[in-house]
DNA sequence: TCTGGGGTCCTAGGACCC
DNA sequence: TCTGGGGTCCTAGGACCC
């Protein structure tokens, strides 16, 4: 059997769980520069705010009804899922963490188990150690178990946030409550072309041949279908090394010149090089692209990217963002407002085995800078070191208006509580 | 004034090889 | 009238996820 155990409304859950105030209260938490709703807890939902909401639009509609509102707070929500994620090991030897709210554990011979209980436990024990309320489901596949979890989170008072599908009579009663587009791995795409064909439930999905399945949805849909059936076809990935990481950011306002998009530009390229680093990768290329605001049609549009293949393999901050700053310089055009830029690092090869060409090669001094470097800026501090070429003066500043604190992971936010 | 950021996988088609 | 058959690698684009 594999179990899901998904965290409700996450972020909103990590506000509150510092601040017992807005227990039973709207929330909501931003995105980057407060551009648009990325969370809501379950009031806020109620209150019709959809998600991707953009934030100004609703300003009214939050002030109306007492919304409390969040810039997100990635540091936080970073830290208190370390925390979920390290009690959940403790549930299973095989688990993957599919993303930052949401595990997979493995119960292989687990037959003597309790499984309502053991998922019970679960909950119970995440809920006391770090305030956050889970759903889990569980089932014989993980699609199955991602449809169990669902009918976990929507019941919590009937299934006490714990739902099991364990027998052909509720798989097929789950799969046939549950609309189509609502299964995982079914978007807006497919699902149009399902109902065009009056598939409407994940019941009808998983009556549909072989062949036109694969037709429409390829392999993926195929895998999907069968796991859906009840026949194991998705198994656990558990160490995730990841293709491809990015940086990339919308500015709080736009750049016209060139220097401010080199600072931004050559921060992005000692984010990703960073982000290489902590697992042990080197990258052979990386795209880098820049565009004006497409929201504001009356200005002139502009939007260009670079793939840029590198003459040797690496993850020093220091090369990478000498690249970067040369492909800036050959898609920067003059007479633009430039609102995003980003590097997407790609083509990666672990660190050690990087091949050496006969001409050119990652500095060798390099590696043990950067280890210097990392060490550095984890002891004291993210960019505590930067490059000449970053924004040594930081003029610019991202709109966060309505920041909580960094209640886990800075110190002097920490709660003191008088006993 | 104001519109996020990060990933994965698959397929078709082109360029190239013999 | 009629123009082969088998590969690989790469890229862009589309679909999906949180």
């Amino acid at each position: 059997m594999f179990a899901l155990i998904d965290c409700n409304n996450f972020y909103a859950s990590c506000e509150r769980a510092f601040n017992p105030k807005l227990m039973g209260k709207p929330i909501v938490v931003l995105s980057n520069n407060d551009g648009c709703v990325i969370a809501r807890s379950n009031e806020a939902k109620a209150l019709g705010i959809p998600m991707g909401a953009v934030a100004f639009e609703y300003e009214n509609l939050f002030v109306d009804n007492g919304v409390f509102v969040f810039s997100a707070n990635f540091a936080l929500y970073g830290d208190m899922s370390q925390r979920v994620m390290s009690i959940l090991a403790d549930y299973s030897p095989e688990m993957e963490i599919y993303s930052i709210d949401e595990a997979f554990l493995k119960l292989e011979g687990f037959e003597n188990f309790d499984l309502q209980k053991h998922g019970e436990k679960m909950r119970k024990q995440i809920l006391k150690w770090t305030g956050i309320p889970t759903s889990v489901g569980i089932a014989p596949t993980k699609a199955l178990a991602k449809v169990a979890n669902r009918i976990a989170k929507k019941y919590t008072d009937k299934t006490g946030g714990v739902y099991i599908i364990d027998s052909e009579e509720k798989r097929i009663k789950a799969l046939k409550w549950l609309p189509v587009e609502d299964v995982w791995g079914i978007g807006r795409q497919h699902s149009k072309r399902l109902k065009a064909i009056n598939v409407n439930t994940a019941y009808d999905f998983t009556l549909l041949n072989d062949d036109l399945v694969r037709k429409q949805m390829a392999v993926v849909g195929l895998r999907l279908k069968h796991d859906l059936q009840g026949i194991p076809t998705l198994d656990l990935d558990e160490i995730p090394i990841k293709k491809n990481i990015a940086t990339t950011r919308s500015f709080e306002k736009n750049y016209t010149e060139l220097s401010d998009l080199q600072e931004r530009v050559s921060t992005f390229a000692v984010s990703c090089a960073e982000k290489l680093r902590k697992q042990q990768s080197s990258c052979n290329s990386f795209m880098l692209f820049v565009h004006t605001n497409g929201n504001r049609k009356y200005l002139p549009q502009y939007s260009r990217n670079i793939v840029v293949k590198l003459p040797f393999a690496t993850n020093s901050s220091i090369e990478l963002s000498k690249f970067a700053l040369q492909a800036l310089n050959k898609i920067f055009r003059k007479g633009y407002h430039y609102k995003k830029a980003g590097i997407i690092v790609m083509d990666f090869i672990h660190e050690d085995k990087a091949q050496l060409t006969l001409f050119e090669n990652s500095h060798a001094k390099h590696k043990q800078l950067m280890k210097v470097l990392d060490k550095i800026n984890n002891a004291f501090g993210q960019q505590k070191i930067k490059l000449a070429s970053q924004d040594l003066k930081r003029v610019w500043k991202m709109k966060q208006e309505k920041l909580s604190p960094r209640y886990t992971t800075k110190l002097s936010d920490i709660i003191s509580i008088n006993a």
